[in-house]
DNA sequence: ACTGCTTTTTGCCAAATGGCAAGTGTTATC
DNA sequence: GATAACACTTGCCATTTGGCAAAAAGCAGT
């Protein structure tokens, strides 16, 4: 709970009083590896933040393959829900990469979240506002560089992934096949 | 000025008096091809809409290369300046490549509207989230698609950019050289 | 330890792309 | 209309990447 608090007052403040009340209104949810948060098509009515493991958003494309667009990990915020600035469109599956550990909120208490601590719907859009401006950011450097500097970025950005997601995730959110992935490792070695 | 006006009201409603209050505080900016809207380090303290022309937003890599990051067409908001929901970032310039024209206000009139115009924030950050989605969904795809998919999809979403921006900026922005593009061109013909 | 299953690595070859340079075309200017 | 500047195309070759399949490695359950 420490860690949800400490995100949120990165980007506003808040009294005693309201995090009581938001902290009142906290469940915690666990995944198993593979097990969806979300699946398309299928929302969730609920807001969560990730304390534990890492989650992949991915999606299928026409060819039927599974694109893995982005990975979540510890300590950030997931709007996936029908909240006015979800992160996540309908048609994405979020999965949980291995166990995971979330603090969640019903719509409802959200809703009374959001109604009650006034500056609350600031922070929130000051967190949506950063985390699209950084997915932008990284996706643009993901096509203006070849794969192996792809991949050393993306070591840099999520030194903590490398060991714990399968490669063939890593290799579709580069957008690269894995034998190539496997190929710019062993260069790398 | 009307085009502004209707894109605004897709987004919320206004009245008459904060429609006129919105008119009189515009004004037009034309910029001829290659003028800088917004060159990197030097911020424009004001917030524009493209009413004719096609902007181009691009940085310089480490390599000191001329990347092309988006295309900005006619009827679009600018929010470049100090803003808490500015589009770009610092390091970004943003330049004509075709003659312009735009309705532009300054930042002090901006703030105004916002402040006398009950729900123009929330108007604002709708405009600005899909801004940024739009923009993530189309940079993902160009991760994971080849490079003459890449451009096919290009020519579907801008079909008026095709003609009237050089072959060298639109190579840019899908991450191949010049020369990649000339013969993928050459091939779908 | 064995079995089956999945993931990763590797080899082979084909296709795509990049780097470079030359050639062609276009436009603006004088 | 000659010239220069710039943008686009093309050819050549090297490198990267993809597609496919087999081998190797890792992993879970028994």
């Amino acid at each position: 709970m420490e860690a949800f608090i400490d995100y949120i007052l990165q980007f506003g403040n808040l009294n005693r009083q309201q995090i009581d009340l938001i902290l009142s209104k906290a469940s915690i949810l666990t995944l198993r590896k593979d097990d969806y948060y979300w699946e398309a098509g299928k929302r969730v009515n609920q807001v969560g933040f990730l304390t534990e493991g890492i989650i992949r958003v991915h999606y299928y494309n026409h060819k039927g393959e599974e694109i893995t667009r982005y990975f979540i990990d510890e300590n950030h915020l997931i709007l996936s829900g029908p909240v006015p600035e979800e992160m996540y469109t309908p048609s994405e599956y979020l999965s949980a990469v291995t166990d995971c550990s979330l603090i969640v909120f019903s719509k409802q208490d959200w809703k009374e979240i959001t109604n009650t601590i006034i500056g609350w719907d600031a922070i929130i859009q000051k967190i949506t506002a950063r985390y699209h401006k950084e997915k932008i950011a990284r996706r643009s450097e993901l096509v203006s560089q070849d794969a192996a500097t792809r991949y050393l970025e993306f070591m840099e950005q999520f030194p903590s992934l490398a060991n714990r997601v399968p490669l063939s995730y890593i290799a579709s959110y580069l957008g690269i096949t894995p034998s190539s992935l496997s190929r710019i490792r062993k260069n790398i070695r």
